[in-house]
DNA sequence: TGTACATCAGTGAACGCGCGTTCACTGATGTAC
DNA sequence: TGTACATCAGTGAACGCGCGTTCACTGATGTAC
């Protein structure tokens, strides 16, 4: 059957990766092996080394990518409006109870950030940028500070409704963390 | 040698717990296996089945020990000043630079949340218990929403900062956060 | 109080298992003439 | 354009390794008389 053509290889890199970005932010990096990636991927885990260097490699790359994607509406906005609306829709989504469990689309900081500051330099590294990327898209004047508290609480916020199970506790977690990031866009704004 | 007294066993038991209780909190709850945290209480691993259930049980324990552990201050306060002294204390060390590179002692929630919450239902209530006892902790008046976003953003806080390597930017995380909490503690109180 | 015996804390070898990674192999793809 | 050949994407068996857990064993501890 192999060997595949180059284009044929892009798009199996393409679904590795789109299947790894879930896996990981679902199960946490350790739990998935490389094999579980290959095979949600719809190949055999011998073939893994001709797209990555190693699992860590795979980690770091899918990370990115889960960063790409849920950045995706927000990087694309083109005037201030649209900007805002996205934000605006980020910060409702974020902190939802459809949130809270589906992490597999979800905040890969939210999912991942625990295990990355414990990993590799590479790893941190990914994840410092992401903290960047996301506080920048978050912040409604020119002071970082409040992108950052802003991703902070609702990260915090998702991370402590996820030990309750999709009950009155993670809703009370929740609008908690909604009342703190309302006071946090407020008083920044003044 | 063996057989050990009762009371030498209760001094293995508390040795392994503690033992435990650091090694999870500094590298997570898979990294650190038994013979590890065996070793470290000063112990082969073959005897850990004499103390714990399963490895699990002995995360879930640990975690309730850290847990005691970190609130010891603020519980045992008896006035209203000597609270609001070990509270202020707490939140103070907390988003300090000490408390991001010294996982071992700290909080354990936000080492911990994110592997507990992907863990069994035993896991899951305890972290959620530990939820419920630290923002109780946390909060100034009645309204157990405050203490919540408080702990959210901290743990937030340190969580995103611990993917900065002790430098600039893990400072300015820290201190974006405690603006943040600022606020939260300040409207809150209005 | 002294003795005989059951208990069990701790040891270290052994278990099966799944992991990340390697490798010989296949055969369609891409390339050089 | 057609042919000969090198490349390499993907396969599946195999590798060493460390994991959580079990077990036969040791000998001091605790207990019953």
């Amino acid at each position: 059957m192999p060997r595949m053509s180059e284009a044929e290889k892009l798009r199996s890199h393409k679904r590795i990766l789109e299947k790894a970005a879930k896996l990981f932010r679902e199960r946490g990096v350790d739990a998935p092996s490389v094999s579980d990636v290959m095979q949600a991927a719809g190949l055999t885990h011998g073939g893994f080394y001709r797209h990555f260097k190693s699992k860590e490699d795979l980690v770091v790359s899918a990370f990115r990518l889960a960063v790409d994607d849920v950045l995706a509406n927000m990087e694309a906005a083109e005037t201030q409006e649209e900007r805002a609306a996205a934000r605006e829709d980020y910060i409702d989504t974020y902190l939802s109870m459809c949130h809270v469990d589906n992490r597999g689309n979800g905040c890969p900081l939210a999912a991942l950030a625990g295990e990355l500051s414990r990993g590799s330099q590479d790893a941190k590294a990914e994840g410092l940028h992401a903290v960047e990327r996301v506080s920048e898209q978050l912040r409604e004047g020119t002071d970082t500070g409040q992108g950052i508290a802003l991703l902070a609480l609702m990260l915090g916020t998702v991370t402590l409704a996820r030990l309750a199970e999709e009950g009155a506790d993670a809703q009370a977690i929740l609008d908690a963390g909604r009342n703190g990031s309302e006071l946090i866009q407020k008083d920044w704004r003044e």
